[in-house]
DNA sequence: CTTCCGGGTTGATTTAGGTCAAGGCGGCTC
DNA sequence: GAGCCGCCTTGACCTAAATCAACCCGGAAG
């Protein structure tokens, strides 16, 4: 087995070698992936991927963020995920799409080959393992959001959806546990009412609302200022600190 | 490899050995699977695992139905998931319990020791297979049911559900696929109400309309005549077929 | 047979969030 | 600087679904 120190000097800045799959990689697996692997770019508000299409990659988001839609054909929109940095794309064993993929900023996607990767899949079984933890916890991140989006009030969703940045935020910046943060909204009101399954106004109420009773501070429209996450976790009906503050 | 035949033989009742893990499996697989096998009975009523538990096994259905739950501490509830049988219970490689597995019906589980069962997941690679597989349908699931809890009016949420349900009940017993279709509804308006995000009001509500429209008839509260299902699927503002009539 | 009780229906009323509409603000081009 | 455009905010009003409440129905227990 590779020591990290080879992987980090072979993999590169790639995170699906990094943290998604490799991280118990053979040379020769490395040199497989190597193989197959290719960058892609895609500008702000392209579409990544069209629900229906035929995918003959999958990878991991390298940076920037994008999000996972279905459409309804009376134009109801509602968002089922959100890709960030080291998330992965694709469905190995499936050959077509079943949601858009939108790139909401500018977006590296680091890609490998299907048909490779899933043959290499089905001969390493640490990858299969691997993809099968990451499944894993998409499907939990989806039934947490079930709750949300069924049961609470708008208020509950928006401190809902500033907490999950925040987390995420913070795991990927490997910060410590702070109670004061600052996030970057990557999402227009309009993405975030399509997530929360409201309207883009209610969004802007409530966020102004939660604004006015001091749980968060703006400054300009996307940069939001907690002072004190335990408050808006509390505003979010969350029972757990959902790993935040252990 | 086994033929079918044999498996059949061997496997007895059980659908996780039949569908879901063991259709490819080697008779020292089968053999070692037999060893690590239990069956449990629940009640109607009874939670099979509560949340946050430790769990030590992972099994499947065998008859009967169940749901998965999750409930905030002001008693709000969300069902993110339904259990039929053959469907999959547990998370190899986690450890405690996510929701509330409850019992609907009187149910049979088809269980496995945790432990052995995952040793035998490494080191046979076509089971975390057929598991990632199994956990993708069931993410594709939970992304449906987010656009429905996002998204749909009380009516379509009804007319969603009651389709799902056929659906379900029409590749279960492996029918030709007919327009007019009878179902037994597992649920209570309540259990029904947690499932689609609504009350249990605006369920019997919106049931009784359907009913005044023709979409659906009913036969007691439970026994749901869909007269044609293409109507309802109609209803539910799907725009696929769901794989109902191809 | 009567009572009770859990599930279900239906009506009256309230309310959270949607809809429609009028600006505001910051950045961009010309 | 003027005008424009995309994004955001705020207000007035409306409606779908929640809430509160009464009642129905069928099966089990006494």
């Amino acid at each position: 087995m590779m020591a990290t120190q080879t992987i980090s000097q072979e993999c590169g800045d790639c995170p699906i070698r990094h943290r998604a799959v490799c991280a118990r990689c053979e040379p020769d697996e490395l040199q497989t992936l190597e193989e197959i692997k290719y960058y892609r770019n895609f500008q702000a508000g392209q579409t990544i991927i069209w629900s229906g299409d035929r995918m003959d990659f999958v990878g991991s988001v390298v940076s920037g963020i994008a999000t996972l839609t279905q459409t309804m054909e009376d134009g109801r929109c509602q968002m089922v995920g959100l890709l960030l940095p080291s998330d992965f794309v694709g469905r190995p064993g499936r050959d077509g799409a079943a949601y858009d993929v939108v790139a909401t900023t500018d977006v590296v996607m680091c890609c490998f080959r299907k048909r490779p990767f899933e043959d290499l899949m089905t001969s390493t079984p640490h990858i299969a393992h691997r993809l099968l933890e990451m499944t894993l916890d998409e499907l939990d991140a989806a039934r947490e959001w079930m709750l949300v989006l069924g049961r609470k009030t708008a208020r509950e969703k928006i401190a809902s959806l500033l907490s999950i940045i925040a987390r995420r935020d913070n795991t990927l910046n490997k910060r410590n546990a702070k109670t004061r943060m600052v996030i970057d909204l990557p999402l227009t009101r309009e993405a975030m009412a399509d997530y929360l399954g409201l309207t883009l106004e209610t969004v802007s109420r409530q966020i102004s609302a939660l604004k006015k009773d001091g749980v968060i501070e703006l400054e300009g429209k996307r940069h939001v200022i907690i002072p004190d996450i335990r408050r808006l976790m509390d505003e979010a009906g969350d029972d757990s600190d959902g790993g935040f503050l252990v």
